[in-house]
RNA sequence: CGGGGCGUAGCACAGCCCGGUUAGCGCGCCUGCUUUGGGAGCAGGAGGUCGCAGGUUCAAAUCCUGCCGCCCCGACCA
């Protein structure tokens, strides 16, 4: 590719609006431009490269037998309406205004589902692995971090069909298989996570992460054993608050200006453990009170597996007091004014000696015995995990910023059932189809990649994340006879070679070149120079190490070959 | 959706608080000459509805109101 003619349009500058690197450097080495809040159009060196992710991923997931569909972006809601998202996605779902009936689409297990109904009808169809590469439309409400969270993106998305729970597993490890090598041929350096399905819906499912400050989720990972989940749903090895020997009665004691458990600790000096934290929230419509050992952090993704819902919220100040009697700060599960549910994190199981609201403002009840003073309905694991505290195996864990790659779930018969996709078994029994749903944001892992791999001049492709074999400078090519024809007939005999080679032909001084070709991070430069040339000589630039070498003219086929069968062969 | 900030030439910014010449700087762009291994020099030149609408005023990029857009923090995130 000569550059005097390819459109790469650099940029020495960004405005202030792009923060993270990868956002910078996409804008500045000419691979993306923003068209709107979230909408980013790709140029031809970006689409390249995307291009490239795309193939490794194409191979991927090829190799585990999934077939590559194109499904349409524009989807009748009714589908929608059917598995109950149009109110589960709400506002992030674009709708179209002008054809009644149609919405973009954010996902695609409904239209998967939908195909699925109409040929997969006999266990001897499946298992099917379905994918696409495709165009998503999320109504973010706040896109942020260059491509990173767009409200257009494009998504290999993939979907599993199988017969039983056991064929939902090898789908799922296969998956699991594929997207851990689809990210180590990128070169990412990333980690896996249990998470949560929120309102997917389904069983099992785990993230593939990359670890960045600019990242939106918190994972929890301890080195020493291994383990790591999403901060959603991990949890630790915490002492639970137990029972006191001195067993006293209930007592109410007045509690003015003390509406914060370190209120309580700083006036009164009691043991922070041994107060139990009132949160009401909204769960399904209804009011349920959750206690919490002290300031322990109520875990909302937690809270919502437990009551298998989304939809949940905070209790307003007026419904507080509707319905326990007291404002926040004096909430409690003893006294309570009507009789709604109590559940308590698992710290606090049949504890006593506590302190909690007494459902009366400025007034709490201390020595609360669990077992002797109210009705507790349920212990569940709600709290959120904390830095410092140990993993489930016993090592301590620290909570990092991370990336979310990817994604894959066990989704199990929700749509299937919701949409009727049924298949009759070996005995003739009319079944759900047993689904999984796999995704990965394609422009994330360009992204997470120049997270990863640059510098403060630019980007540092590496194979096989590349754009080009190779970069040719030609320095003072137009002036200079040499140069112009030595250049040219490298350029030539590389293509003819095989190599894709990016030839800076242009009529540019040599430090703008050095600059740019650093920029654009292409791993070989081949510099040359009149000097050189004349001695039959080039030299070469390590984009990554800032070495250098000369090679001979007529070997620099031999010197390609030889640099990316190492890679190929694993040797480096 | 709450809080904050920004919108002036292709890009990045100053000017606005305190209204008043022909709206300014750098980069980029065009022409010519010189230069040519780390973002060249000199000379000349083109390029602006100051986001939009309304208002105040003799006079608005500047003050006021509304709207739109974009960014950041938070909430949200299938």
């Amino acid at each position: 590719m000569l550059q005097s003619e390819y459109f790469i349009p650099t940029l020495k500058e960004v405005g202030s609006e792009a923060v993270i690197p990868s956002h910078q450097l996409m804008l500045k080495a000419g691979l993306v431009r923003q068209v709107a809040a979230g909408v980013f159009s790709f140029l031809p060196l970006g689409y390249r490269l995307l291009k490239k992710v795309m193939e490794i991923i194409r191979e991927e997931m090829d190799r585990i037998g999934g077939q590559e569909f194109l499904l349409p972006a524009l989807n009748p809601i009714e589908i929608w309406q059917q598995t109950g998202r149009v109110e589960a996605i709400g506002d992030v779902m674009f709708h179209i205004k002008n054809r009644e009936g149609l919405v973009l689409a954010p996902t695609h297990e409904e239209i998967i589902t939908f195909h699925a109904r109409q040929h997969i009808k006999s266990y001897r169809n499946m298992p099917q692995i379905w994918y696409q590469i495709q165009t998503k439309f999320r109504n973010e409400p706040r896109p942020k971090s260059g491509v990173l969270r767009g409200r257009q993106f494009i998504m290999k998305d993939s979907y599993s069909l199988d017969t039983s729970w056991e064929g939902l597993d090898q789908s799922y490890e296969k998956h699991f298989h594929a997207y851990k090598r689809i990210f180590e041929r990128c070169g990412i350096k990333f980690f896996i996570v249990g998470a949560s399905s929120g309102a997917m819906g389904g069983s099992k499912s785990q993230e593939f992460m990359v670890e960045s400050d600019s990242g939106e989720d918190l994972c929890v990972i301890s080195e020493e054993s291994g383990y790591a989940a999403n901060l959603e749903v991990a949890t630790s090895l915490v002492p639970p608050v137990g029972r006191i020997e001195d067993n006293f009665e209930l007592e109410i004691f007045p509690t003015p200006n003390s509406k914060t458990i370190d209120d309580l600790v700083n006036h009164f000096g009691f043991d922070e453990k041994r107060c139990a934290k009132s949160v009401v929230y909204i769960i399904d419509s209804e009011p349920v009170l959750i206690l919490m050992r002290g300031n322990d952090e109520l875990n909302e993704t937690k809270l919502s597996a437990v009551f298998n819902t989304t939809n949940i919220r905070p209790a307003e100040s007026e419904e507080l007091i509707r319905f326990t009697g007291a404002d926040h700060g004096s909430i409690g599960p003893v006294n309570l004014k009507t009789k709604i549910k109590v559940v308590a994190d698992n710290l606090l199981k049949d504890a006593n000696g506590l302190i909690s609201g007494a459902n009366i403002d400025g007034y709490h009840y201390k020595n609360i015995d669990f077992k002797r003073d109210c009705h507790i309905d349920a212990y569940y694991d709600l709290r959120t995990v904390r830095e410092g505290e140990l993993c489930p195996f016993g090592t301590p864990l620290k909570i990092v910023k991370a990336i979310e790659l990817g994604h894959i779930f066990k989704l199990g018969t929700k749509y299937s059932e919701s949409l009727g996709a049924t298949f009759l078994d070996a005995q003739g029994n009319e079944q759900p189809i047993i689904m999984g749903s796999y995704g990965i944001g394609v422009e994330r892992v360009l992204a997470c990649f120049i997270e990863q791999n640059h510098d403060e001049k630019g980007i540092i492709w590496k194979y096989p994340l590349i754009p080009f074999h190779a970069h040719l400078l030609g320095l003072n090519v137009i002036k200079s006879q040499v140069v112009k024809n030595t250049s040219f007939d490298i350029y030539n005999n590389l293509r003819s070679e095989g190599f894709d080679i990016l030839f800076d032909d242009r009529d540019e001084t040599a430090g703008v070149k050095f600059n740019d070709a650093d920029l654009i991070g292409i791993p070989i430069q081949i510099i040359a120079g009149e000097k050189n040339i004349k001695n039959g000589l080039v030299e070469i630039k390590y984009r990554e190490s800032g070495n250098r070498e000369l090679v001979e003219i007529s070997s620099l086929a031999k010197f390609l070959r030889d640099y990316y069968n190492r890679y190929e062969t694993g040797e480096k």
